[in-house]
DNA sequence: AAGCAGAGTTGATCCCGGTCAAACAGCAAA
DNA sequence: TTTGCTGTTTGACCGGGATCAACTCTGCTT
């Protein structure tokens, strides 16, 4: 059962928060810069923003892909389950990306909140229709899905040949990449997103070994924890980047 | 220097065998099945076939992204390297799939026949140029990348949280889903068509992890060899299926 | 302040899969 | 036939990361 259109009410207790799509910031995500302003009208009309609380599920493996949606604030994690309960998070979300499943009657993945996210939810078969009638639109989802195509490739090469230090380094390496910001002192600053056990999910690691290779990574001075365990600095670049892309 | 345009002759030592993309196949192809005439000719008009014997490259990591192509017959690999060599193949493309990287300027991924290809090229900018002027050619694309996207986060599972005998098995059991074929003992006879090495760089395992599963598999009669060791007979589908999904 | 729960860290140990090496099989050329 | 080359199998050994367990730290509740 797909749950974009359902907010889970079992810990919050409210309704679901929907409403018709009238500004929903699209103009900022990837899927709809440079929108005409036709196009933006035809996706708001079919558009309803929804606040999904962190840690609640969207949707579930095995639901009915019947919705998608264009992510306006927040993250999600896209996750792939074998039966025995072992879990890999096959991509993250951010704001402007697409999500869902399209062409496909079935969902296999399923996407979680990590934090508290915005989404601007379609129903499937009309956004489906919407991309035939707006051939931009439609080329623009291609570009996307290509460029999501070609990080999935990447993550194939880091799970399949990469050890746990260099997997380590590469996720903090391509967060301070998309996201980090440069402090007073000269230094990056990378906020990390996601927990521990998160990391591990998606690097294919235990939250033990993440845990160890983090404190090498201290311990060596490459990097430090501040504001806790999600902040983080790179003190030492050209060492984090050589640990990234070993000769 | 992309490859799809000049067949390398040092082996060979023969001249490019191309010309003008006549009829094709591609009606075959997924990528234009259920096309109309006028999108098939649009296609011919800027489609040159191109013969790749096995063991060639097509397409280096690093190139300039100036061709795609749809593949008419044979089998390519798509591979991502790491500097030292460590080696990942991220894609297998068989009859019907598409070839390249769209909307950018530098390929990041090697392209390597693994038997003898045939290729129907196209020269990327007209055929980006053709994508926009056919909505339905656009569409097909869009729904195969979607569904190469599921094929790669499916395997992304495989390489971060299986173990060498599920990974091994599993492959056995996605080509028997894909090419198997019936023999006269009501069994399933699956053509491999890629080595040891090549099994190994796929499921981010070595070629004598490889080895070991196959042989433990075949010791527990799971599976068999004909035709040495290229052609696999499945004598417990139930077996292999129960190591593939285990509770 | 005490108690508690959840996340993260650290330690001890084990085992799966990597590494190195040798044997083996198939095949083509001499 | 022999020789050599390449791909595959098998063996011995090792080490990186998983597993199990204890401990620390933080924030929250009472």
């Amino acid at each position: 059962m797909a749950r974009l259109d359902v907010l889970p009410v079992a810990r919050s207790h409210e309704e679901p928060k929907t409403s018709r799509c009238s500004g929903c910031a699209v103009r900022d995500s990837a899927l709809c810069a440079s929108m005409s302003d036709t196009e933006l009208t035809a996706l708001r009309v079919i558009g309803r923003r929804r606040i999904v609380p962190a840690g609640q599920i969207v949707s579930w493996a095995g639901d009915a892909s019947t919705f998608c949606a264009n992510l306006v604030s927040g993250a999600l994690k896209v996750t792939a389950t074998l039966a025995d309960g072992r879990e890999q998070i096959v991509g993250l979300l951010f704001p402007g990306d697409f999500v869902g499943q399209l062409f496909t009657d079935e969902t296999t993945l399923t996407v979680t909140a990590i934090v508290d996210t915005d989404l601007c939810g379609y129903p499937r078969a009309a956004f489906e229709t919407l991309l035939g009638d707006y051939p931009r639109m439609e080329r623009m989802l291609l570009r996307r899905t290509m460029a999501s195509l070609n990080e999935a490739r990447e993550r194939m090469l880091s799970l399949g040949r990469k050890n746990a230090q260099e997997r380590v380094a590469g996720f903090i390496f391509d967060l301070a990449a998309r996201a980090g910001s440069r402090g007073a002192d000269g230094l990056l600053h990378v906020s990390i997103p996601v927990s521990r056990g998160e990391m591990a999910d998606y690097l294919g690691l235990t939250i033990e070994t993440v845990s160890r290779q983090l404190t090498r990574l201290r311990t060596n001075e490459v990097i430090a924890f501040a504001n806790g365990d999600r902040v983080c600095t790179i003190k030492n670049p050209e060492e984090l980047s050589e640990i990234v892309n070993p000769d």
